[in-house]
DNA sequence: AGGTCTTACGACTATCGTAATGATG
DNA sequence: CATCATTACGATAGTCGTAAGACCT
């Protein structure tokens, strides 16, 4: 709000007159009169002069009324820009999110949220899952795309999607022989354990997709030999094909790699929870900016469309 | 006085901290915290991200808090100029003057006033008394510097010098035969009643010369037959040298002159009241500025010198 | 336990409106 | 006497500080 001094002392200067400006602002014209003298007192200068022609700006008064104009004009620029704040037509959101998330499933969000919302300036965070978590915390990122498990409890989020883990088995290897239909289920299924003391492909242990293939094969209780390290499913799922070892790629991942050049996909069973899900994240203690909360909204709609994959 | 909101914002975002920020602003640290918690509603948006590292602006913050940064500096600004009005480092003074004190008694008053006071703007009006009369009641002159009576009771004023009028007369006339010399006299007087029935020069019935002149003639009971007008009391002097009737001047008029091409003054009796007073006029309604008075100050040490004119 | 921010409550002060007073034309 | 500014006074609302609560490290 802008502060009564300035309105009251530029209306009476704008009117030469106590009574009119206090019917133009709506205030009792006593109030008015005393107003003014006080603001003399504590500036300890005449604003006014008294004349039997109304009230002037004394030097004073017209360098003050001068001053007050300009502060009025930017409070009022003030109220303009956070009435576009609060009508989502400017702002800024930082939006974190995992390298291949970033390609995935992050462009269709954003161009639905850019058009729906052209003037919020959007900017995007990639990194690791345990380092965009971190940035959320810090407040540094707005919301996360990520998959679970999420297990820092300053973190709430919400599921988008659920995706099952596939055993990339090299197109040579005799467990091929040993997979099995089940009924209801999408594709062939092959028994975990036959891969126990064999050699594994891993990613780094600050990757999501390292943490998950280490507690399926925990539930399956395998002893994991780690024979390589990667930062890119893809290319884990290129030396599997390779003969290198065995590795578990997300289903979406093992689809938009395409059939060139890939090794084996088979479904496991679900008692070793194979399984990730895709959340959106906030920090539980930074309540959601407008932003923030159509952001969500729109990722709502978009997302479960991307894993609609076309028949091929 | 700047708004508090603006300064607490600036300086919550500046530490980051409430307590902090408290403790520099001198307030209880509650207060504080409820202060922005009262700003960010009446806004209707979060100024404030709060972090585990503390507070951070938003979007919305960021924008206030340049803003208010703005808003404070012109505040400061305001601040700086009203304590330099109220050392007269700066300000506006209008003095208005009759055109024959305008360049006789304002001078050296000015040159005393400015050499004090270098910042302080000086505007000099010049009129006839009865205009600058009006102007200083309309409050558009601060101080007038002129010659009583003062009819005027919207005016106050404080008297500077009393002044003789001398009369007139034709070097030829054959009254110059009546002068006579008195006891403390300053030089020789003439019965002024010697001048009934016969022809004066005037000036404007607006100046203040024609009033007091209309006013001792009265005094006399002499009714006057006006001959001539004139706006210039040294014009009206040398159509009495030129035979052409009389007039009433004032001394330091006289002097000024000089003797080159003059008639022949003389002082006429007290009975008559002739005189006027210089003085210093204020409106009586609008308080005297600082400048004001301290021109009042200058004026009353400066003028009574120069009615000491050197001996000739 | 020590730090932080927020909520609760009582006290105070500033500002308002109505009414009365003063000043002016 | 009509108009305008100022002073008087009671009511109200905003703001403060202290104390207590909630939460995190």
């Amino acid at each position: 709000m802008i502060p009564k001094e300035l309105i009251y002392v530029t209306t009476v200067a704008q009117y030469g007159n106590i009574s009119k400006a206090a019917e133009r602002l709506f205030v009792a014209q006593p109030s008015l009169s005393r107003c003014i003298l006080r603001i003399e007192r504590d500036l300890g200068a005449e604003l006014f002069k008294r004349t039997s022609e109304g009230l002037k700006p004394t030097f004073a008064g017209e360098y003050y009324i001068e001053n007050a104009n300009k502060i009025i004009r930017l409070y009022k620029e003030l109220e303009i820009q956070f009435s576009n704040i609060s009508n989502m037509h400017m702002g800024r959101l930082a939006v974190g999110t995992t390298t291949h998330l970033g390609s995935f499933a992050l462009p269709k969000i954003l161009a639905n949220f850019t058009t729906r919302f052209p003037k919020i300036e959007l900017s995007i965070v990639e990194g690791v899952s345990t380092g965009i978590e971190e940035e959320i915390l810090k407040g540094r990122v707005d919301v996360g795309i990520l998959h679970s498990p999420i297990n820092n409890h300053g973190i709430k989020y919400t599921v988008i999607h659920e995706e099952k883990f596939l055993l990339a088995v090299p197109p040579d290897d005799p467990i091929n022989e040993q997979a099995y239909f089940k009924d209801g289920g999408e594709g062939p299924y092959i028994d975990i354990q036959l891969t126990a003391d064999r050699p594994y492909i891993l990613t780094h242990t600050s990757q999501r997709t390292r943490q998950v293939t280490t507690k399926i094969l925990e539930n399956a209780k395998i002893d994991v030999k780690p024979r390589y390290l990667t930062k890119s499913i893809q290319t884990a799922s290129r030396l599997v094909r390779d003969n290198l070892g065995f590795t578990l790629v997300p289903l979406s991942y093992c689809k938009l790699f395409g059939s060139a050049y890939s090794p084996n996909y088979y479904f496991i069973e679900e008692q070793y929870q194979p399984s990730w899900e895709l959340v959106i994240a906030y920090s539980k203690d930074i309540p959601l900016s407008k932003a923030s909360k159509e952001f969500n909204k729109i990722a709502l709609e978009t997302l479960p469309q991307l894993y609609d994959f076309p028949n091929d």
